[in-house]
DNA sequence: ATTGACTTCCAAAACGTTTTGGTATATTCT
DNA sequence: AGAATATACCAAAACGTTTTGGAAGTCAAT
């Protein structure tokens, strides 16, 4: 069994505040007393009960990171990436991360709700902001604290990192009028998703610049799984009149796309091409 | 405020003690009182106190994961795959998994003796298992529950999982021999780990099953990155007779290897044979 | 009228910690 | 000598749960 406080207190001959108050370093407790009590610590190799501290301090020193996707998997590279980061940083500020996985949708409320109430967190980090998130109104409507990777649509009264999706598509389609594409296709996340807006919206604006307008015909919504580039590159490809580019607004399904050109026996960088976005290592 | 027991108690009318017992179905409880007592709790989004319970029950009802690498990122995806696997599991089972990184070494038993004794976790899962393994001592030794992906060697009287490393390298030789190849490399991972015996072991006897034994001055020992599986390789492919297959130990060596080999301007499956081991999504 | 069985309830203790609001003793200042 | 100040300590309450060991009431059988 591990040791507790009143096992040092007993050994030391104080009582259980002295040695609390000691190994935290109070002054007033003796100078001789904190030594002792440190010793018998260590002795014991006495470690405070987590959840006791949690219970009574009433916070959790947790931040909770629900990743929205129908996998149960971690099949995409983005989160590994970022639970990495966050996970890091957070350990190093003291902090546990508790993560999980629900996909958008009815339970996801849930899933927030019994985190915060069940005092397990603190806090949230939220990924992939939708442009009406009822995530972000639920967690404002609590006053819990949280910060958003994205924005929503309207006013972001909140905090939220981002990055500048617009201006990395405006350079896409610089690159690919430099190239003298003009026939060109995009394969978007749902329109559910602001990312998806923002970046889409980047790509028309930056082809209206050279006064080419992005035929919507040309625009799929996938998922943004290898899979679900695949099959719209398919698709794409095997229109009477194909598209020269494909844009893809992420790397995986740039990475799909790909791999239904080479089923076409194209050669991407030759006969097509094919953009992707967020630089994940594959 | 979330929304305590006692709270429903008062609204109810009843005690706290009856109030826990009608939310855990006690048969010493009236229907009447149980369905009253649910019917405030929903009210209320009553969600118990997880550091309370886990408190009050003396258990954790989470697992320690402790990855040991030196990367604060999750670089390798052997590891995000294996944590969105038992990650999910976990959850399913209604298990946390408290993750952290840590490299072999000095302090990682500190990071094990203080999840255990801070009363944070009730076991662990071990990986990369080492043939001399302190962590394996020091949990054993504890009477902690765990379970380990990889043996030790000598005997190994605790729970464990392994693929048949050897056999699968068994594999890869007859593959190269068939190629015929006989001026065989291979950069396998520190000979401290377990597995990297195993497969070493594997491959040896698997080429020496076709007279061909391994020549030691081929043989490599990297750290498992990518970084390190291109200087290993390289290194190789600059003596004077260099090795005509080079067989790596895990599939990010492999990449570092096939790195190498495009620096050289060798085509991987002509010029020269490269072969890794794990299968992730790369 | 007692006994026993059954139903429904609950006060109190416990888990391990931190904080509050003290007390007792020694020291220093008038 | 008495008052004020410092120093070193601690009992008890609190955090929100679950469990223990009953108690009180009803009913049926003796």
């Amino acid at each position: 069994m591990p040791a507790t406080l009143k096992d040092i207190a007993e050994k030391v001959g104080k009582s259980v505040t002295t040695v609390s108050r000691a190994l935290h370093d109070y002054d007033d407790v003796s100078l001789d007393t904190k030594e002792r009590v440190r010793l018998v610590a260590d002795d014991l190799g006495y470690s405070p009960h987590t959840y006791a501290q949690r219970l009574q301090k009433q916070r959790s020193d947790t931040i909770g990171f629900v990743i929205p996707t129908f996998e149960p998997r971690l099949s995409d590279p983005f989160f590994s990436e970022f639970l990495a980061g966050v996970g890091n940083n957070a350990a190093q500020l003291g902090y546990d991360l508790l993560v999980s996985t629900q996909p958008a949708g009815e339970k996801e409320q849930e899933v927030y709700r019994k985190m915060l109430e069940g005092g397990r967190v603190d806090g949230f980090i939220i990924v992939r902001t939708r442009c009406e998130d009822s995530r972000i109104q639920y967690l404002i409507n609590k006053e819990a604290p949280f910060i958003a990777f994205g924005s929503v649509e309207g006013e972001n009264t909140f905090p939220f990192v981002d990055e500048d999706g617009a201006h990395g598509m405006r350079l896409v389609a610089d690159h690919l009028v430099t190239l003298v594409h003009t026939h060109i296709a995009c394969i978007a996340p749902t329109p559910e998703l602001t990312f998806s807006n923002l970046r889409l919206g980047g790509l028309r604006m930056g082809l209206n610049n050279h006064g080419i307008t992005l035929d919507e015909a040309l625009i799929r919504f996938g998922d943004l799984t290898q899979q679900s580039g695949f099959e719209h590159a398919q698709d794409l490809l095997r229109m009477t009149n194909p598209p020269t580019a494909i844009v893809a607004c992420n790397d995986l399904m740039a990475l799909g796309a790909m791999s239904a050109t080479r089923e076409l026996d194209l050669v991407v960088g030759r006969d097509i091409a094919i953009t992707g976005f967020d630089d994940i290592p594959m």
